[in-house]
DNA sequence: TCGCTATTGGCACTTAGTGTCATTATTGTG
DNA sequence: CACAATAATGACACTAAGTGCCAATAGCGA
């Protein structure tokens, strides 16, 4: 029907931004450097994205916020960690997703070194929040708005960020990066021990 | 020897900040705006204040962040139950510590519809995980870095958030804000809740 | 191929925020 | 109280981030 954006186009401006961030750091990268890297007119960085800091928001997606994404596939019937067993296919990764990795790593490693990137960093976090809660009143057969869900999804994404966090710092300063199992593992390990409701575990689905 | 910011002189742009949000929401306020209502030179707006959202910061410190620097004269013998039952007068408010409660309230309570406050409630939510995390490492004689201590903080910090937001959304929806009392007991809960490690019970110190 | 629709880029513009410097106000000391 | 030292303040020029507008362009389906 008509032009749509290309596929690709965030993350692309995203590798761009993120390769000169730290590069030279937040505050001396200008709009227009990222456009020219990104090969796109300043105007469209500005309509891709909101501020020049939250150019980087979509390799934040691809840390907890992803296995949160992913999380949405979890049958009812099944652990967390049997899920995680039975889905997650964690033969090598491609090419460029080790780039992806390196990139966000190194950005969530260097968070206290550059604030300006606590913003779009926490903005991956609440998206975290709000999948989690979508998973756990999934599973729990409980409103998004459920106080219950709420507190759950807030202290499960909380604990999914410092995995994230510890995980990236210990890889740029040990030079070596985990493997996607470990993360994962790590994470759901996270998970069951931020819980505040009992939805790690195979729940039975309520008459209705 | 010289010269020294006045007292107050950050939180008094804050409300100037506040209330002209709430009125006229962050984007359409400008400022010069902010400056003139507060009577202070754009040029020291920007001195004070880092980015013009960040303007209301000092009245998201009033939140569970304030409560949470409380704590840090938490004594090792008590439960957090305790310590305030013990230390805190509930009497009445002052007048200017309502209006503050009720600017932060309405703050919080539309953050959905302003998100670009988001940014200076979260560095309050980081805040208040530094302090907790200060509560915690001392009272289990851990380091502030410990892995465990992060986790512990941020789970609880973020229960605490789940608190004020719930509370905030509450009081307008209803019209009625609840007692120092009320938010304080919650707060606690929710620390008790949130938490993966053993903290807010009495503590036996370690013989050095 | 064509029509429709959304995307893009160029450019003018506004606002947020920074650098600079002279002026002013606070503080401590004699 | 006077004075010196120091930091805070305001005015102003400036830069960069970000927005509005419109013509040109490109993608998509029939």
């Amino acid at each position: 029907m008509s032009r749509t954006i290309r596929d690709g186009a965030h993350i692309e401006v995203a590798r761009s931004a993120a390769r000169l961030f730290l590069k030279k750091g937040v505050a001396d990268t200008s709009g227009d450097e990222i456009a020219e890297a990104a090969g796109i007119s300043k105007r469209t960085l500005w309509r891709y994205f909101r501020t020049k800091e939250s150019c980087v928001e979509p390799l934040f997606a691809l840390t907890s916020q992803r296995f949160a994404t992913r999380l949405g596939n979890w049958p009812l019937d099944i652990s967390v960690e049997r899920f995680l067993e039975i889905n997650y296919d964690f033969s090598k990764m491609e090419k460029q997703e080790l780039e992806d990795s390196a990139l966000v790593v190194h950005l969530i490693a260097g968070l206290e070194e550059e604030p300006a990137l606590l913003e779009p960093w926490f903005m991956s976090t609440r998206m975290t929040e709000e999948l989690m809660a979508g998973v756990i009143a999934s599973r729990l057969d409980l409103s998004l708005k459920d106080f219950e869900v709420r507190l759950c999804a807030a202290t499960v994404a909380a604990a999914m960020r410092i995995i994230d966090e510890t995980v990236s710092r210990a890889a740029v300063k040990y030079g070596q990066v985990p493997t996607l199992a470990e993360i994962n593992d790590r994470l759901a390990q996270a998970i069951r021990r931020a819980s505040t409701l009992p939805f790690c575990d195979p729940v039975t689905p309520r008459p209705r």
